[in-house]
RNA sequence: CGGGGCGUAGCGUAGCCCGGUUAUCGCGCCUGGUUUGGGACCAGGAGGUCGCAAGUUCGAAUCUUGCCGCCCCGACCA
């Protein structure tokens, strides 16, 4: 397989898909629209997992796992979130197979054992979850509960794409209860600071901090709020969303409590998640042609040495040194790697560890261990140092922190360089076709508006920002007065 | 669901129009050797239901019919 990738200039998607594949991350199963996350992709998916399960936990959450059947007469129960989802449910309607008679060696559903009642394969828990909190309520002492899972999904999707859209996906959804409205509102808020931290800190991708507009919004909430990245062609990427349910889902499902007057409440509710698609997110935002560009943070492999040799002599002297240095930066943490595997070239192997973004390449031959040097090359810059083996594993772990925030500023001036002001419908458009990037704009409010901005320009209201600055002007589209601008994009 | 394209070794492909020895080439893979500071080289080797089925024919990767699958564009995607 060759590994070049195709230029992001020449084709951005297919820019994608190929780094998806060749730099290991993940590859096309035999399931239409489901991917294989390879081992290298599901070791960034830990880490990425780890960090933000330690969040949760931070936060007060606990982990629990609810089914992934869930009866249809549930799932429809709460119906605005049962026709969002409608369209895109995996439903089990038998439990069986038999031999076909007419078709020796295939198996055949058994027309016998069909359900009683469907099961839908959960798009989303909020059915399942409620109807099980139904029973874990009684009375304002019961809450709140603060319950995350780790979990697959099913949304059956008409176009798949790797990572950013596939028919299951990996990904966490917490699901809470409270007594009052404030705590809920708190808690939907607390989660996405938790989601921009994470996303901010350990990905290095910048957010957008917002609400959605009633048009965008999860379908059951009363408030969703998001983060709203940018991807290196200009396209906005929802990175995660937390919803403020309000009562729905408790009136729904009936979930009542006793407060302290010895009066039944309905509960509050939250929910929030994200996914593997931030895994995409990550590579669109930072990667470039020669590959992956990894935070250090998350980056599952840190730090790979390579030793440069000559005949088996050499290789023994440098593997000794090496095998040294990768004992000392073990013990600081550092995750690497000694690759002496003599199948491959040195030079095959800096292509490769490039493509697989780890930040850090340490090369050394008997020429640095006479110098008492190695060759230090970062993959954000690419750029090459000698650096002296004294002090080296502090040298590196404070260089892996460099480059964490760089990834970080890099991403951030690029975003905010590509959030643009438009004035009058012709600017929008220009901005839209020409530089596309986020395009901060007066909206009059109404969902028609919206709807027909979308149809004229396929750009969307990706947010309206926290915090939002009000100031008076007038709707791009409809000319109606408006308080705020909004962000509007392209998106994935 | 509408429009377009494609199925030949793990991957990418030639051959198909105009049927005829052992199905082409590159990458990758295996063995041995030489190499190793930016994707090495030499020699030898393994690997194929030509998407599936039926038909035409002395003979089908190639022609005919039916089916299956995938990709791209659109519709769809809280």
């Amino acid at each position: 397989m060759s590994k070049e990738l195709t230029s992001r200039a020449v084709d951005y998607s297919q820019w994608y898909n190929d780094l998806v594949i060749k730099g290991e991350l993940a590859d096309y199963s035999a399931v239409r629209g489901c991917m294989v996350i390879k081992p290298y992709g599901y070791a960034l998916w830990e880490n990425m997992r780890d960090q933000l399960d330690k969040m949760f936990k931070a936060t007060g959450h606990v982990n629990a796992y609810f089914p992934l059947f869930v009866p249809k007469s549930l799932f429809e129960a709460e119906e605005k979130n049962a026709e969002g989802f409608a369209k895109e449910c995996a439903v089990v309607t038998h439990y069986r197979l038999k031999n076909d008679p007419n078709n020796k060696g295939k198996l055949m559903v058994d027309p016998e054992a069909k359900l009683e009642e469907e099961l839908v394969i959960r798009p989303t828990s909020e059915a399942i979850i409620w109807n099980t909190y139904k029973d874990w309520i009684q009375s304002y002492r019961d809450l709140p509960i603060l319950v995350n899972q780790w979990a697959n999904v099913v949304r059956w999707e008409m176009r798949t794409r790797l990572f950013l859209r596939t028919a299951e996906f990996l990904w966490q959804e917490g699901h809470t209860a409270h007594a009052t409205q404030e705590e809920a509102v708190e808690e939907t808020k607390k989660m996405l600071d938790v989601y921009s931290e994470f996303v901010e800190e350990y990905m290095a991708v910048p957010v957008i901090k917002g609400v959605k507009t009633e048009n965008e919004r999860f379908a059951g909430a009363v408030d969703t709020y998001c983060i709203e990245a940018l991807m290196q062609d200009g396209k906005a990427l929802q990175a995660g969303t937390s919803h403020f349910l309000g009562q729905n889902f408790a009136k729904a499902f009936n979930v009542q409590f006793l407060n302290k007057e010895n009066k039944q409440e309905y509960v509050w509710a939250t929910s929030w998640g994200v996914s593997t698609r931030l895994i995409g997110a990550l590579i669109m935002a930072h990667s470039d042609d020669q590959g992956l560009i990894l935070p250090p943070r998350i980056a599952p492999l840190q730090v790979v040495i390579v030793p440069i040799y000559k005949g088996e002599e050499s290789k023994a002297v440098i593997d000794a040194k090496a095998n040294a240095i990768m004992d000392e930066l073990k013990a600081m943490g550092i995750r690497v790697k000694y690759d002496n595997n003599d199948n491959a070239r040195p030079g095959w192997k800096f292509a490769e560890y490039e493509l697989k973004g780890v930040p850090v390449r340490i090369a050394m031959g008997l020429r640095d261990i006479e110098n008492n040097v190695v060759e230090l090359a970062r993959r954000d810059t690419k750029e090459k140092a000698s650096v002296s083996t004294q002090g080296l594993g502090a040298y590196v772990k404070s260089l892996l922190e460099d480059m964490q925030q760089n990834i970080f500023n890099r991403a951030l001036n690029f975003r905010n360089e590509n959030i643009r002001e438009a004035n009058t419908w012709e600017e929008f458009v220009s901005i839209l076709d020409n530089n596309a990037g986020f395009v901060s704009a007066h909206w009059d409010g109404t969902g028609e508006t919206e709807e027909k901005i979308k149809e004229m320009t396929k750009a969307t209201i990706r947010c309206i920002p926290l915090h939002n600055k009000q100031e008076e002007g007038k709707c791009i589209l409809t000319g109606n007065p408006s308080a705020q601008r909004v962000l509007f994009a392209r998106a994935y």
